[in-house]
This record gives C-alpha cells, structure tokens and sequence, in this order.
DNA sequence: TGTACATCAGTGAACGCGCGTTCACTGATGTAC
DNA sequence: TGTACATCAGTGAACGCGCGTTCACTGATGTAC
C-alpha cells in the first residue's frame, strides 16, 4: 500500500526543487514562477501542483533543504579536531560564510519570513530550529570554555549569528559582490573570521 | 530658461517615490510595477515614465535617498560629544541598525545589486561612495584611537559593517523578526552593539 | 504687441504576454469481491 | 482468476488578469520673430 507509481526518472517533487534552485541562482526570485518551473522540469505547467500547492510551498522545500545543509555543515565545522577556542569562534563563522556562498538560492530563501511563512512549511521549521539550537549550543561551549557571558548569552550568540550573516549577505548580494573580486574572496572571509576570534581571545578567554 | 510648468501638489517625481516606499513597505517588491504606483500617486498609468526610465530607476531614487539618510544618521550618532572608543562602536553600530529598522524599505532596496544597478543610478552610486567612505574614516579613527588593525583595517571595516548589517537584516527579514518582540528590540539592539563594544574595549583599546 | 511653433507633463485606448487557475481528460497502479 | 472501481500523477485547452509598452492625443508653458 501507498507503494508510488513507476515514474521516468528522479522523482518529479526532486527534479522540481532542482529546477527551482538553478532558476534562482541564474535568474532570481522574480522568474521562479510554477510554469517556469515546470518548464524547467521538462512537464506541464500544471505537474508541480501535484507536488506543491503554490510557490511558497516550493520555496518552503528550498528552506527545509538549506536548514539541512547549513547543520551539517556547522556541525561538521564545528565538531572538529579541539581547537582554541578563538579558532572555534572563527570556524563557525567561516562555515556559516561558506555555506552562505555556496548555496546562494537556498541561503536567500531561508531568511526571509516574508517570502517563506515557515508556520506553513513544518519541515524547514524543524530544519530551521535545529540550525539554530546548534548555534545557541556552540554559544553554550564558548561560555563553558572560558568567554565572558557579556552583557548576556543571548547577546553574544546575536553577536556572532550577525557577523556570519551579514558578512555573508554584504558578499552575496550587498555592494561587496561587485567590490571584491572572488578570487580574494576566501582571503577576505579568513580575515573577517580571525578578526572576530582575535576580540574574542583578547576579551579574556584563554581555553 | 528651464523653469518648469505649475504642477498640482508637491511634484510628482517625489510624490511617485513616496507611493514607491510604501508600496514596499505594505506589500513588498513582488507588488512594486510601475501601474500600481502610478495609482497610488493617483496617476495615470503614464504619467511614471516620464520621470522614471523603468522600475529600476524608482528603486535607485530609493536607494539615493536612503544613503543620503544614512549618511545623516551615521554622522550624527558617531560625530557626538567625545565617547570613549568602545562606545563610539557601539552607538555606530546602533545607527546603522535604527536606520535599517526605521527605513525598512529604504535598506532593502539600498543593499541589493541585482535590484538596483548603481552604475546605472549615478546618484545612488555617489551617496552609496560617500556612506562607505563615512565608515572607512570611521574606522581609521578607531585605529587612531588605539584600536590594534588586526589583521588589517579592511577586516575591521568589514567586521563592524557585517555586525551592523547583520543584526539588521535578521531583525528585519530574518527569524528575528518572528522571535522577537517589538517592545525587547531596542533592548536586543543596545545589547548586542554593547557586545562588540565590549570586546573591542578588551582588545586592549583604553581610548 | 501678437502670432506661430516647440516643448513637455500627463491622459487614455489598445496590444500582446506570461501568469495562476479551472476543467475535462488519459493511463497506469492498487484494491474489493 | 477475472471484473469493476478508486486513486493518483501528469496532460493540455481555456479563462481572466495585471503587466509593460506603443501610440495618438490634450493643454499648458516657453520662445522666436
């Protein structure tokens, strides 16, 4: 029972999240249309409903995906080897950064509340949550590890998540994309992360 | 020579940027065409271009007039009375952020290339040089005021601005404008820009 | 001073296009009896 | 074992809508002579 019918291919809800992301990545949010998208897939515009009621719910199977990728990423990150904790501070800031960049479709759909109601999308609600459970844990190392909980816990962990997430949007979609060229970009990306693990180290933590 | 004709109102350039702005504001960029704000200024659906080339040209009269408020705000929090460095951080910052918050649609249009050409908005491209010019001198003050260039000024640049614009745009798009309250906001914000004040104080700052 | 012309902001009808949506259909798979 | 029915992914024609764009027009202001 509830055994899927044969279907040519990957799975059609799999190839219309692909065909999505790439549409995004070449021509941006205002194409991502669901004709466009079936287009894309190779099937008729009215295949994807099959799958996704509208768009949103599209975009909502990007986030989920994108929440997915970014935990593991921090956690692989993350989980390394024991470094000091300064290189731990800047690590995680590289591996929110990279994933940033390397995943611009997913990166930008998953931060936008507006575009993505996450109420309406379980799954990258859960996806999403966890994502930021990690964050506050790693905060929760850092503090046993010796950095000063100043003003507050909360405090630091906005501290980080905004360095990681508006390094990561200035160079993804700010003035920095066209300012730096990619080839200093990874160099850029070490400076910023050390830059923040230097405050960190000097403001006492010695672990 | 050049003087322009009577016209009913406050000029109907400004008038269209204004609908512009809250059109954004209220229904987001997906609603911005050059016919609702037409009927919104109360227009016909004509009158637009004859100020504006396209939507990409009322988006960067946005943008224009968003940096220039910027540039105001910035100036104004970072040229107050003497403030030891680590507060002189902390309350750019807060510009920056109370800026964003203040001018939601301003910020967005402001920071987003693939919306806004700034080459083809030399306006916008000028005042958009002269805020990142306000905060380069920011920054060598800092420096002169004993805050160490580690690694390097453009990392310290970078860091300060990605803090800034990341609380920002996670307070103003992201999960945080879920999450948290408006009455905690300006807390989280005093909070958070304390936070690198902080460890810029520690960084061995004393000035 | 008047006359004739140029300029220019704004109007309103008309067009073709891509969109979301509705609807009747096909054809394969699964299930009841 | 067969027959009859249900389910469900995907098709393709048809619709109304808002959009950008083209075009001929109006009416006020400015300029040449």
């Amino acid at each position: 029972m509830g055994k899927q019918p044969a279907v040519e291919g990957p799975d059609l809800r799999e190839r219309i999240v692909q065909a999505s992301v790439q549409l995004l990545e070449e021509r941006g949010l205002a194409a991502l249309s669901m004709r466009e998208v079936a287009r894309r897939a190779g099937v008729s515009h009215q295949a994807p409903y099959h799958h996704f009621q509208d768009r949103e719910a599209i975009l909502g199977a990007i986030a989920e995906e994108g929440f997915r990728m970014l935990c593991e990423a921090f956690e692989r990150a993350v989980n390394q080897a024991d470094l000091p904790l300064h290189e731990r501070v800047a690590t995680g800031g590289r591996a929110y950064i990279e994933f940033a960049l390397a995943h611009p479709a997913h990166f930008r759909v998953m931060f936008r509340p507006e575009l993505v109601n996450l109420e309406h999308c379980p799954g990258a609600q859960a996806e999403g949550d966890r994502a930021f459970a990690l964050l506050r844990r790693f905060v929760d190392d850092a503090v046993a590890a010796g950095l000063p909980a100043v003003p507050s816990k909360e405090a630091l962990l906005l501290l980080f998540w905004s360095v990681a997430h508006g390094f990561a949007c200035l160079a993804l979609d700010g003035p920095l994309a066209l300012k730096t060229p990619d080839a200093e970009r990874a160099q850029q990306i070490h400076e910023v992360t050390n830059a923040l693990g230097t405050l960190v180290q000097g403001v006492g933590a010695r672990s």
